[in-house]
DNA sequence: ACTTTCATTGACAACGCTGTCAGCTTGCTG
DNA sequence: CAGCAAGCTGACAGCGTTGTCAATGAAAGT
């Protein structure tokens, strides 16, 4: 049933550059203490036979498995878990890390356990914990018991000694209202993201600080709630499009949502961007294929990615420096979902 | 570094039980020749210690690595990733497989060489392996090569002996097409998808029949090649729609494509359905958010990819039948991209 | 020249499981 | 009741690494 594979063991290198087997181990792990000459003697070997270190040797003697969890919400935006796993991948495989990966359906009032089970099941050294999973305390409460590190992707207060990576949310959702203002609204519908989220919270300030900052009126009955999907943001569109005064242009917490208000926008014979503006958040990979193309902001999720795991893998390398890392910077893409007021 | 891990070994459980480790591997492993009795015992003490077995000493003794790995090209929708990993995970897991992912990026010249390194590194046992990378010969060579056994999802040939997961997606687009010449099209127009694609050929291929069947004369000049991604769909409409005698509807071989479609046809102002019916295949996450929603076919690619995964890991596990399953059943989603022709 | 110290190297025992094979039980057969 | 096959169980040797610790060699201090 199993297929041939290399051949090489850490004896054949060893044999061939008249070292022990010790040796190639220090070698092959960059270990100190091997002298510059061995060193290239037994790369040379190593090269030589295409020597391959097997890894379930390695985890039984090693105790150290090599794997890093990915943990996330089933029905997560998948461009966005596509950008996450490719950024994570491209960092852990050249390391000689396994990424795995383990969807998780929410709300499970099992998750705790879910996630322990895969934790032991797979060995997991290390957690990239991306939002929202990363925002519940009962997860981090976990993994801090299990003494598994893990790399937050997710706008919370980080904690000391524990890898965070941010981005600034509330910035761009400021930068993407004034823009909005600054093309004339004045009546501008906001759609909160899930409440489970800490980017909501972040996004919800950003749209009040511009409001503030242009001396305009904060008005309850212009935000609603939604929940990052499709038809929740359809239905506060509805709501919001209902009102006597009406809002000209409508930011939703998330492209999803966004493409909801379009939708419901649609449905009402409105025209987008000329009755009403849209704008949303993530720059999904539909955000500019949808008609009409939707304002939005992007986040370099991939970079998030690479730095979270980059992190997460020197901790899990022994390195005890923690350098907080400066939040990431979004960029508001302006497409033609928005326009001035007529 | 490591954190504290399940401790208890093969050794504690078999004195607890009162027998050899042998047998307890057996038990665990449910090889026969235990007697029902010493079998419940070393169960018992099994869940008493909760007891897991170590994989890397697993693999180390015996030889397998239980990994199944995914292959996939990148560029892939999103979503029928997303069903194509779920599905494996989903059978995968409780099978005591670890299901490992492995993007790549066509066209790749060094393609062969990636996924030997892949298979090497992961020490993968067996493939799941989805189109287009299915389709691409190199590869499935290379794999017999390597004697790795694979599952693939495409809409090839099975060879014999290797396990093959079809969907009848000619007669999806056998059915959509009838559908619009129901709705009294005529000039139907076709974006066919990337030729290296074997799905493309059978899509075609339906449309040809149904136009066929109707005694509709085939046009060449309604037909036109796409390569499934959104930009080629807008390229193929756009010179479909400058045709002197512009089609009435177009069916995309993907959804993608039909997007692009709607979206060139929005651009110059054209009412879809009323002046175009538009019709996909896969139906999307988005397919049905769009505006209008899309008219499209949806396979059944969880189901697809668990019995891939299912066929696939019976094979590592020993089992020598190979029963070749059925295609499954592709299913038409009647949207209102799609209208009769007023 | 003679320690002392530290860098370098190697011998060997884990690590926790599976494969092999031999030995002990059973239950039948004749 | 011996004789034999089949069922059941256990002893033990790997599997390919890393960790530990002792041995060796080289450099530095007295």
């Amino acid at each position: 049933m199993t297929p041939e594979r290399n051949k090489a063991t850490i004896f054949d290198v060893a044999r061939r550059a008249g070292v022990s087997i010790k040796t190639v181990s220090r070698v092959v792990n960059n270990e100190p203490n091997v002298r510059q000459k061995t060193r290239d003697k037994v790369l040379r070997s190593v090269r030589e036979l295409r020597y391959l270190p097997n890894a379930a040797a390695r985890e039984l003697g090693g105790k150290r498995s090599r794997v890093v969890g990915l943990i996330y919400e089933n029905a997560q935006e998948f461009s966005y878990l596509n950008d996450l796993f490719n950024g994570a991948l491209g960092i852990c495989e050249p390391a000689g890390y396994t990424l795995l990966l383990r969807p998780l359906t929410l709300p499970d009032p099992e998750i705790i356990e879910h996630i322990r089970q895969f934790a032991l099941n797979a060995r997991v050294e290390g957690f990239v914990l991306p939002a929202p999973l990363g925002d519940l305390p009962e997860v981090a409460a976990l993994l801090r018991e299990m003494k598994i590190p893990f790399a937050a992707i997710t706008p919370r207060e980080p904690a000391p000694d524990e890898i965070n990576i941010l981005c600034n949310d509330e910035a761009a959702s400021f930068s993407l209202t004034e823009l909005l203002i600054d093309q004339g609204h004045r009546a501008i519908g906001f759609i909160k993201g899930h409440p489970d989220h800490g980017a909501s919270a972040k996004r919800f300030a950003g749209y009040r600080q511009a409001l503030k900052k242009h001396r305009l009126p904060y008005s309850a009955r212009l935000v609603r709630q939604g929940y990052f999907d499709f038809d929740s943001g359809q239905a506060a569109a509805a709501r919001l499009l209902d009102l006597p005064q009406a809002p000209s242009a409508i930011l939703a917490s998330n492209d999803d949502m966004a493409a909801g208000v379009i939708f419901e926008a649609r449905g009402r014979g409105l025209n987008v961007p000329g009755d009403l503006s849209i704008a949303g958040f993530d720059d999904t990979r539909f955000s500019s294929r949808i008609w009409p193309p939707l304002t939005t902001v992007r986040q370099p999720i991939i970079r998030m990615a690479e730095t979270a795991a980059g992190l997460l893998i020197d901790k899990l390398d022994g390195s005890d420096t923690v350098k907080p890392e400066a939040p990431f910077e979004c960029e508001v893409v302006i497409r033609e979902s928005t326009a001035s007021l007529a």
